[in-house]
DNA sequence: GTCCGAACTGGAAGCGCTTCCAGTCGACAC
DNA sequence: GTGTCGACTGGAAGCGCTTCCAGTTCGGAC
């Protein structure tokens, strides 16, 4: 496409004597510093022009010893976990909060045993200026590789074990008990739960908000089965669920996709939702408003983490000390509930 | 967590210093090259162990003048785009295969001006490798760009104006007509379908293989209502479609997020699902399977896409010259049709 | 007229790595 | 012995940018 196969770019060097000046100059100018006068300015200016001079990013991260980008770093089992939507929203939101500046987002997961080397490599290296870890399972050791590479780090999520500076995260708690307390305010009183994946603090919190509701209205009835997150584990869950506990009539879903499984599994045993049973899901997903009937949900704004995440990431990079931040959950009311 | 704050990182002088040879030999065990003795190559090595020396990847880029990642840009109207868990498949894809590789993924999204601007800059400044360019529209500047960049590129999807070398894609006009044939199989006779964005490739495709197999079939009915391929204008579309054409009794949706909100406006209308009509979707996502009823669907390996387009991508940095890719798609029948 | 500080200027020293190239060293065939 | 060849070796020249610092200019206060 060019007229030449690769004709060498114009550096910084061809520009300053383009312009008459010194290479510090025209370096000055690039960087809009103080202490170049208006005439050199503009002729600096001008050669960039005439040269179609563009900077040569690698060249300057060298110089000033920064890498110009951060990571997002999703852990996990499985590749698959893109899958699920969620994530899509975390990286639009970081993607849209770093448009403001010039550093880039270099994603990476974890999910194999070579994902996880070339996060180490990357943490030591220093290829970036910072980092986001997401959906940290318990005992991950990207926990603390990522602390101790001494790289700005800010967790999605509080990580289950160890304390972590720098995070944020939903009131997973609260938003648990949110969805109970709506389906006890709906006269129900053998709920039962999925929970998630019971080594992460999502899970944990979740359950936890469930079963604090439970006992704040003096119910006794209890009822759990662990997924992991997905859909199909969803099925599984209610399908246990309904074959120990025939008698539930409302379940709490740690997250919209196993709620959606578990919807499945109450259509196939010919319990109507919400009559027989209600259901409430977890997250607010768009797929939450398109399962039959529509899904009561916790809603978390999921685009503000990936947005925070990165906020905070920036303002710890300035080397600002942020603090920890927890976003509010809502709940939605549909058909299911 | 380090014990000084930011002790200075050992460089190849003093691993070469340790070791007592030249930087250049320590170079070449680094890149495991030819013609270092045994004797040095061990030293060397030893010196990198004992200094826990660690190779900055900035100035082996500025060195080979090699960046060392490739992008993934992400056009679109909206952030938004990504909510479709699509994207997250190929991401997925794209990442697992360059985890064999030494090189990372930087995600772009060119959803708004700045985004625009930032992928030209990256372009420019060759601040990557290569690029894979991914939901482009019409007349989208990128595609031009990206091409004259001189970058190493490939597209996911033809894009609709102008030839592009190298891309992959799935056969959208097939797989349209699968899904109409088979609808046309259950001995429907008043297909409508729903088209996804008509100026995209796969919108166009899509819409041409459905009115393709009806011509065959000699069946001049014809309904079409064009959507953006969210679940929100596959209500609109189906509303429509409803409120002009009463009489259908089938609707194929150019994608399952249009599909599951038809499925929606159907079931309000109080129109069964398949009896009354039948409805058949596009993608394979794991929302397919979770619509009432399960969605009947043209699977395409969305993973694929994303794992062939990074291999595309690598043979092109290597300076092959891969042909185009178009994968297959399968009818996977389920309950709605 | 002198002096002072603020505003500029550019030479030069890096940043840490790759790689060209001129050369050394032995082994081995002749 | 001599010549040849292949296997090593390391000095030095970059890659393209930032930035320290020593120095120059110049307007205005005195």
């Amino acid at each position: 496409m060019t007229d030449e196969p690769t004709r060498r770019r114009p550096t910084l060097d061809e520009v300053a004597e383009r312009a008459g000046v010194s290479r510090t100059a025209a370096s000055r100018v690039l960087n809009n510093a103080p202490n170049v006068s208006r005439g050199k300015r503009d002729a600096v200016l001008r050669a960039i022009k005439e040269l179609g001079y563009v900077r040569n990013p690698t060249a300057r991260a060298l110089a000033t010893r920064q890498a110009g980008a951060v990571a997002l770093i999703i852990s996990g089992e499985d590749p698959a976990v893109l899958a699920d939507p969620f994530y899509g929203q975390v990286i639009a939101g970081a993607s849209t909060a770093l448009e403001e500046t010039d550093l880039h987002l270099v994603l990476c997961l974890a999910t194999s045993a070579r994902g996880q080397t070339r996060v180490e490599q990357l943490l030591q290296t220093r290829a970036v200026d910072g980092v986001m870890l997401m959906s940290l399972r318990g005992d991950d050791p990207l926990t603390c590789l990522a602390l101790e590479a001494g790289v700005p780090a800010v967790f999605g999520g509080k990580p289950l074990h160890g304390q972590v500076p720098y995070y944020v995260d939903v009131d997973n708690v609260r938003g648990a008990r949110q969805a109970t307390d709506h389906l006890i305010s709906l006269g129900r009183t053998r709920i039962a739960t999925i929970t998630g994946l019971l080594d992460t603090d999502v899970g944990l919190a979740r359950r936890r908000g469930y079963q604090e509701a439970l006992t704040l209205a003096g119910l006794p009835f209890r009822a759990e089965e662990a997924g992991d997150f997905t859909e199909r584990s969803g099925m599984a869950a209610m399908e246990a669920l309904l074959a120990h506990h025939p008698d539930l009539d409302a379940v709490f879903a740690a997250n919209d996709n196993m709620a959606a499984g578990a919807l499945r599994v109450l259509h196939r045993a010919g319990r109507t939702v919400p009559a027989r049973t209600a259901v409430v899901g977890f997250d607010g997903l768009t797929v939450s408003e398109f399962t039959e009937p529509p899904l009561t949900t916790v809603h978390q704004p999921i685009r503000d983490i990936g947005r925070e995440m990165t906020r905070m990431l920036l303002s710890l990079i300035a080397g600002e000390k942020p603090s920890p931040l927890i976003l509010p959950t809502t709940l939605i009311r549909r058909e299911s509930a």
